[in-house]
DNA sequence: ACTTGATCATAC
DNA sequence: GTATGATCAAGT
């Protein structure tokens, strides 16, 4: 019954506590109950919907929406990444960060990369189960920051990483690289190309790539929060 | 079973 | 193509 009250667009959270507070009203819920009060349509599957539950909770939440190169909640500096779990808190999948740069100009240092801005603050929302997108359950959402533990892996991975790709060896850097967070294809399909700089400096074509986070690293984070939460 | 590489939708 | 949001599915 109040699944049926329509919702119009919802406000940008004024605070990170509104903003947490918002998404644990959402858990326990069906993701098919909060794409109803959104008019938003249920896929039976992701295969053509892969993006569909993180743009369901950036509307659920009141994140900007289609915003560019920018935090999902500018004014809060934070981060929301869906997490997909199965029934015992585990991960199904690994987590998208943000694109691997593949020519040297474009490589920093860990301080002022990309990855680490985007990862100083993320609001982790589970979504629990493996039935269809709607049966599937939103869990205990927490606002995250890396304990210096993690930043320190965090840090290492990236380093090694990106001192690959700045040597432009792109023929030595493949998914099995970094303990926590890795380099794998990012692309519409496997024709995709961008310019990247080999080992000789010179520029060729590659696949684009990007950082992405390993489930066992995510899955450290959920189990902690588990046993002592914030 | 788990991971790596491939893929899907949409905005610009 | 690059950026946003991710999951699919082949390979090991």
């Amino acid at each position: 019954m109040d699944d049926e009250v329509p919702v119009g667009r919802v406000m940008p959270p004024r605070s990170q506590d509104e903003l947490l507070t918002r998404a644990r009203a959402l858990a326990g819920h069906p993701l098919a109950t909060i794409a109803k009060r959104h008019a938003m349509p249920v896929p039976s599957t992701f295969r053509r919907a892969k993006g569909w539950t993180g743009t369901l909770v950036e509307r659920a939440l009141g994140a900007t929406a289609t915003s560019r190169a920018m935090p999902d909640f500018p004014h809060l500096g934070v981060e929301l990444k869906t997490l997909p779990v199965d029934d015992r808190g585990r991960p199904r999948e690994s987590t998208y960060v943000c694109t691997a740069p593949l020519s040297a100009a474009d490589l920093g240092t860990w301080v002022d990369s990309w990855a680490r801005r985007k990862l100083s603050r993320v609001l982790w929302v589970p979504i629990v189960g493996d039935e269809e997108p709607g049966a599937r359950r939103v869990g205990a959402a927490f606002l995250w920051s890396p304990t210096a533990e993690e930043s320190e892996i965090l840090e290492a991975d990236w380093d090694e990483l990106v001192a690959l790709l700045a040597l432009g060896d792109l023929t030595r850097i493949d998914g099995r690289l970094g303990k926590a967070l890795q380099v794998r294809p990012k692309a519409a399909d496997a024709s995709a190309r961008t310019w990247a700089l080999d080992e000789s400096a010179r520029w060729v074509r590659d696949h684009p790539r990007g950082f992405y986070l390993r489930p066992s690293f995510t899955g450290a984070l959920l189990a902690r929060e588990l046993l002592l939460p914030r």
